[in-house]
DNA sequence: CGCGCGGTTGATAACGGTCAAGACCCGTGG
DNA sequence: CCACGGGTCTTGACCGTTATCAACCGCGCG
């Protein structure tokens, strides 16, 4: 799981080619979505009842801590984040989230979201009517099974997550970002070794959890250590193996989390 | 949610009282078990047929990471803790799991553990064969929901710990861990104001993400400013509201999290 | 042109990690 | 009953990393 084709369209594309039909045969969306594994003639009947695509611009809120779970949502092109926040201000990027990322599961324990979603870029999100997809399930439990692999999965990333923030130096949880979005885009070793940061620096130290200074300083010297080269949000020349050394991580050939 | 009845015995007690019959409809497991969504009846009949109970020992094994998910287990007494781990040898507890916890839920995702799971007390662990449960859940679709209920509201805890270990100071963090330990309890105000960790410094530590060495100082810091006693694992004399205002929470009437 | 915003760089200080020693707890055996 | 020993926990001194505060840069925009 978590390994996505290399063949996603920019934004603009991406939305053309999917705005013409609500049918998600045609749709990008490949293994994470909840109608893979549905055979493409049930695909073709079911998915229009209960999925509905719409545009979202940098900035939009998909939806917000304390809204009832309405639908959840399938990133279909674009970036958003996901916020933990409280009433008293303080707040911390917990995800991010882009093609084939299924969104606002936290909302199924009691009815009501517990983050907030934003946009980071323009992008296009399919949004399932959770209502109809409660119905849905009876006729299709495959779609079921599918929900709870996401959930598992998503609890996964999470406890990753944790586990770079938890005694970590700024340059390791660094890493571990850089190496979880190399695995995320499917660019592994020598395929490809460039990245375009989707986030701004102020949304990247918020989800790991130090200043912006430190960020700052994190990856001026990892540049000169040679990992790689910054310029703005563009990371090229990555050095993969000198990532996985410097986290000490022993890897099997692909396929292993973070 | 996560509001557990303080009716909880002491282990041996609560083991007598079960090992008697497999049945569930005595268990003192209440709303976080899967079973709960089934009438009294159906509970009877169904409970027995994919239940099995047995006791643990201080230190022992649930499962491993890479392990086939051959069950997903209910914490009936004693308290377990969940280890996220790598093969060079760094680990760290991303969770602590007690009466009416399901644990196990990670390896949903691909069939396979991803957390090893270690008894941190004597207890009994209600376990729930994995294959038997999927074919129960045909006939009983509440049983599903169940699961992904808490699959949803683990993962909401996972957010909650990200957000204390993302950048908040180690007394900070300590006081987010006793205020989940309070609120798990069902400790609230006036009506109680002590607690039992069940866990050693160093789980502790690991937990949050510090050093031992951090954690006492932080603990003696905070007893200083009078938030409570320490002695051991006892903690006496907890001034919930100091704890809250320390954080700077506003809390509503009870059922907040965090 | 000048302002604001995002990002970087520098100087300083504090928090927390590290290393080392000592206190406490508790089970074992004399 | 006390002495011993090993593990757990605490305390102390020191040092390094990272937060903080401040200035500066580059860029887009009114």
């Amino acid at each position: 799981m978590r390994t996505f084709q290399r063949d996603t369209p920019q934004f603009v594309e991406g939305f053309r080619a999917q705005s013409s039909t609500s049918s998600c045969v045609k749709c990008i969306s490949k293994s994470a979505c909840l109608n893979s594994n549905l055979d493409i003639d049930r695909r073709e009947r079911l998915t229009t009842e209960y999925t509905h695509q719409f545009k979202v611009k940098v900035g939009d809120a998909i939806f917000h801590q304390g809204d009832p779970i309405q639908s959840i949502y399938n990133v279909s092109t674009g970036f958003l984040k996901l916020e933990f926040s409280l009433s008293n201000g303080q707040h911390q990027v917990t995800r991010f989230a882009s093609n084939g990322d299924l969104v606002g599961l936290d909302g199924i324990a009691d009815g009501r979201h517990h983050l907030d979603a934003y946009a980071l870029t323009d992008g296009v999100i399919c949004s399932l009517n959770y209502v109809r997809l409660q119905s849905l399930i009876q006729k299709e439990p495959m779609i079921q099974k599918s929900i709870e692999r996401a959930l598992s999965n998503e609890l996964n990333r999470a406890q990753e997550h944790l586990f770079s923030l938890g005694s970590h130096s700024v340059e390791e949880k660094l890493v571990y970002f850089i190496l979880e979005l190399l695995q995320k885009e499917g660019r592994f070793k020598s395929e490809q070794n460039y990245l375009h940061l989707p986030m701004n620096r102020g949304d990247l130290k918020s989800y790991l959890g130090i200043t912006v200074e430190s960020l700052s300083r994190a990856l001026a010297t990892l540049e000169g250590a040679k990992f790689f080269r910054v310029k703005n949000r563009e990371i090229n020349e990555i050095d993969y193996h000198k990532l996985v050394e410097f986290l000490d991580l022993t890897l099997e050939e692909s396929g292993q989390t973070i």
